[in-house]
DNA sequence: GGACTGCATTGAAGTCTTTCGATGCAAGGT
DNA sequence: ACCTTGCATCGAAAGACTTCAATGCAGTCC
């Protein structure tokens, strides 16, 4: 029930529990960085929280103080990263989540163990 | 059982579950982005997955085709992230891993029902 | 003390990001 | 057919990021 790889996620060592190589880490550092900007961890979350489970664009835009090129690069972004992906219906397009993602994330960021590694607290000032 | 905030992190409503508030996606975003480059996202795997639990810089620099101060500089924004810390011991700087961020983005990257989101697949080809 | 090693900091060059106004294209209404 | 609306794409400008050589500082060894 714990010393194996298990069904988590066959493509991913795992990152805390050996070294990435090369090529796993431009490949998580795509979607990583599609993460690492507040207006796109917005519209993530503004599109994930969705009861029906996606967003029209004319819902998104008007949250933001920001052009609607802005917002529109930044949906680009995260569904070049496979975070989400959209449709268009008629006048409106939609966004939805693709949950593999942040499932595969999730799963990399998850240790093994769960609790029982050693978390050291002291020395907290820094080294330099 | 399913209208509450839950015992899994009293800070971070999860991403996925309410629309983050501009505060929170800043904060978020900076951990983010320190994960968004594939030369961190393999230092912190090295000393995420190191058997002491600490690794001394010294068996960081050469394992990369950059030059020290490139290293020490990404070795700084995964500290300043708040995803690892180290301490000078003689003359070796020692790194290890804070797991309470990984487990904390790791929540914040975990649905609550689990598997049954509705997984779409049509559309694939984007919307534009 | 003086020389040496390990690592952090500084300052500068090149590249990538974020943002915008302007424009283009698809769909609906008159 | 024409005009209007919703959203994507196209440059361009400003700022941030990555990287390096040069330098500084702490600790060790002679």
């Amino acid at each position: 029930m714990l010393g194996h790889d298990g069904a988590v996620d066959a493509c991913c060592p795992g990152l805390l529990t050996a070294p990435l190589d090369e090529g796993q880490a431009v490949e998580l550092a795509k979607v990583f960085k599609a993460l690492g900007d507040p207006v796109r961890l917005r519209l993530l979350s503004m599109i994930a929280s969705r009861a029906g489970g996606e967003v029209c664009v004319c819902d998104l835009t008007p949250a933001f103080d920001l052009s609607q090129p802005t917002i529109s690069h930044h949906l680009k972004l995260l569904r070049q990263a496979g975070l989400i992906d959209c449709e268009r219906r008629g006048t409106w397009v939609y966004y939805w989540l693709l949950p593999q993602m942040t499932d595969r994330l999730a799963g990399i960021l998850t240790r093994p163990g769960g609790e029982p590694l050693p978390v050291r607290a002291e020395a907290a000032g820094g080294c330099s």
